[in-house]
DNA sequence: CGTGTAATTGACATCACTCAACCCTAGTGG
DNA sequence: CCACTAGGGTTGAGTGATGTCAATTACACG
């Protein structure tokens, strides 16, 4: 499933950088086709190759925090991340979960005003932001591709006021889970065998609840057949149902 | 306070187009230090004008819906709007106010996604998406600017999500208070006396609160000398005490 | 001076939270 | 191989912040 080049091995290490190896990422780069990098002709492709940093982040460490000064920019290949606030006491709030092919640093701001960790093993194309502007000042059909995923990215955001603002806890599980079922089809895993690699207290912090709660509610929809929980992820069993959840 | 030139003449009527009458908009726009159009020179702005049709919607008037296929994009000169989503039992999500030097439809899609109401008088210079979008082709600073404007939402909507999932009704109240005070003070408007011409329920519906939490906190607030609540607005007489409510 | 709409206030209900106990699994070390 | 531990997850009992329903007030408008 994980498919990765022999050649192509991916240090465990925070930041490990393989550029300089004499291996092309872009060639043969499983998330091409969905990335911002869609937008370039393979003669981009070899410009941007160039000032690509392929980088390893292992579950639970952190590619930045919200105060830090925004010096890159990330490009996901493979893994989960958290985009989180934190309130000066503790609370939090998880923004969105970004997965293969999403775009961190979209903004192009001088602050990230938003935490990032890793989930599971994840691994990015990181391009220092000078670089990355500097290439984007002479592709203005890139920038249009970010326009475009920052767009996404705001709609999804609106979807989660409501989420947030109006919707009751058994809600916004069952919409939590299709629109997390509706992204991993796009990245090309379509079981109806959902994998959550997030932990209770990370979908209690998306979803605006608590974990027990979260708990309840999975207990609840499991009880009453709509879904199984299995380790590390639940099944949908009843799509009909949940969907009907969701989008009420 | 809104001056208006003479030969300006906005008519009452929704949709009411001024293009044509001889009237050059964006030489003597208020707006245009602030709006999107900043990143124009002289001569790119004769070229916007040209495609401009200033526009003006009386209080309560609907720019567009969020079935709406998205014709045109909007920069709001004056006014305010109220942007929402419904949900299809009726429940709805204000998802964001607009004022003076905003812009309505970054996203460029096809459909609009969120509706949008007039709350006061508002004038707008509104284009057709398709010539804008051509004109965008041709000016890459314009689209830069756009999306600058779009990170700029998207950071907006992440605070909201943090105030929406993790604060209290008081909280709330006082970020919202100090955001739009904020936001005032940028076009121009810094008293102490906060205007709020949208109702209770579009507070509610913005904080996802009821209007009776909402018309409580004002009450609670008032009572402790924070704020004094006059006839369309707050006076904001306990400054610190609001902020230390608003960023706790 | 009535009428209608928005806002406020009060009384009560409820959904989700808090606090606490318990369970389950994986890892560790005897 | 099994006892122990630690961390995450689940479940239960009780509480509380906010919602619901209803009555009252304030204000704008004819």
């Amino acid at each position: 499933m994980d498919r990765i080049e022999p050649a192509l091995q991916w240090n465990d290490s925070p930041a490990a950088c393989l550029h300089g190896l004499g291996v092309s990422a872009c060639a043969d780069c499983r998330v091409r086709q969905i990335s911002v990098c869609a937008a370039l002709d393979p003669h981009e492709l070899t410009e941007i190759d160039s000032l690509s940093h392929p980088t390893a982040f292992p579950a639970k460490s952190t590619l930045f925090t919200q105060e830090d000064p925004a010096s890159a920019v990330f490009n996901i290949t493979e893994g989960m991340v958290r985009l989180y606030k934190l309130l000066p006491d503790g609370r939090r709030q998880i923004v969105g979960f970004a997965l293969a092919g999403d775009f961190l640093g979209l903004a192009l701001l001088d602050r990230y005003g938003v935490s990032a960790d890793a989930i599971t093993d994840t691994k990015v194309c990181r391009f220092s932001r000078s670089a990355f502007t500097a290439f984007l000042d002479k592709k203005p059909h890139l920038l249009r591709r970010l326009h475009e995923f920052a767009s996404h990215e705001l709609s999804l955001a609106q979807d989660q006021m409501v989420l947030l603002g109006r919707r009751t806890a058994d809600e916004r599980i069952a919409a939590f889970l299709m629109s997390l079922k509706e992204r991993f089809a796009r990245i090309g895993h379509t079981s109806i065998t959902l994998p959550l690699p997030m932990s209770r207290q990370d979908i209690a912090d998306f979803l605006g609840l608590t974990i027990e709660t979260v708990s309840r509610t999975f207990s609840k929809l499991a009880k009453s057949g709509v879904i199984v929980v299995v380790p590390d992820g639940v099944r949908l069993t009843n799509l009909a149902q949940i969907k009907a959840l969701a989008t009420r």
